[in-house]
DNA sequence: GTCTATAGCCAGATAGAC
DNA sequence: GTCTATCTGGCTATAGAC
């Protein structure tokens, strides 16, 4: 590992290509500000990634390997089906408030692009569902939780902790917020949704 | 209202740009191709709808006035919570199964021009939750629903019915079903969201 | 109204000097 | 490794014949 004296070029282009890349997306992005962003010029971008789809590919794989272990890493641990959505709520909402672009990124691209995702499948850390699925199927059988599939839980999860993300200008403006409005509605979140999931799910 | 002998140009313009704008949005949108489906030439497109940008508000306008007054029926139509959460989501659910393409089309274009939907706030049927919110407050201080912010109830609701269909990759990667249980768990979710969201916040 | 041909531009990619 | 200059292709848009 050799560590240039600012920061090495290679680096700064990624950092510039992420940037750009994740606001506008493959189609909206251009070669020419990723290099301005960069402070370089067009032909170092080849130079180093030969071209724009390989760029982007790098993006998109580092994108992706930052939110998809988060789900595995609560996902799997050894903790009750109620801790683990109070700690991911908590979790992926307050790191997608620093990374607000992330979630709609991955989620634009793949649907541009659906067979994207099959080469992260063999992935350390790809999303796995068994341990999930047995602990959910055993609370049900003990009769901690309500009877509810592994799958739909974990979709009502996902959809209550992405969603407002994805859909930020439509809730805004449904609701009828401003920025710091939509900002503390996101904040609330973060306990709000473990709640209203813990309420649905639980027995008494 | 002219009747033509098969399809007015016009129309079928209409028709075969609203197919390839929602599959590839704006920016992966090729005038060549919209040509090509509608089966005329690209400067028939020119003649008709001036340039490229005024033919996608066409068609965003077109989708986007499809999808936004259903939230009002229901939400202003004289029921209960518990009832209108129920109608909701299974008119919402069987819609965007007929129109697979329609949310993330909107929810991606509104991303890149946020402003967008500031032009079809003065619509009418915009959504409103005026009568909505006061019907959550007033249920809450009658006690047949458990505390809840009308905003929140409103995006848990969003989120859970529209979710599935815009992260459809990802949860087929995530969950690891194919094309036909996907179908499936869309088509559960039918009754699965109401009755979620119902557990939760329903007082016993 | 509908077509063909083409103007004009812009973006990705490369050649080649330093 | 880094730059400037340029090629090449593709895309929107228009001119102009029918």
């Amino acid at each position: 590992m050799k560590r240039a004296k600012d920061e090495n070029t290679e680096e700064r282009i990624l950092e510039a290509a992420k940037n750009i890349f994740q606001s506008k997306g493959m189609n909206g992005a251009r070669m020419q500000e990723i290099a301005d962003k960069a402070g370089i010029n067009k032909a170092m971008l080849h130079y180093y990634y030969r071209n724009k789809q390989l760029l982007f590919e790098a993006v998109f794989k580092n994108a992706f390997s930052l939110l998809a272990p988060q789900l595995n890493a609560v996902l799997n641990e050894d903790s009750s089906i109620e801790e683990k959505v109070k700690k991911f709520t908590l979790n992926y909402i307050t790191f997608i408030v620093k990374h607000p672009y992330l979630p709609n990124f991955i989620i634009q691209e793949l649907n541009r692009n659906p067979d994207f995702i099959l080469q992260m499948k063999n992935n350390e850390g790809f999303p796995n569902l068994d341990i999930f699925k047995k602990q959910v199927d055993k609370e049900v059988k003990k009769g901690t939780i309500k009877p509810i599939s592994a799958e739909q839980l974990f979709i009502h999860i996902l959809a209550l902790n992405i969603f407002p993300f994805v859909a930020k200008p439509l809730i805004m403006a449904f609701t009828n917020v401003d920025e710091k409005a939509y900002k503390q509605l996101i904040e609330d979140r973060k306990t709000e949704v473990a709640n209203f999931i813990i309420n649905s799910i639980k027995n008494i």
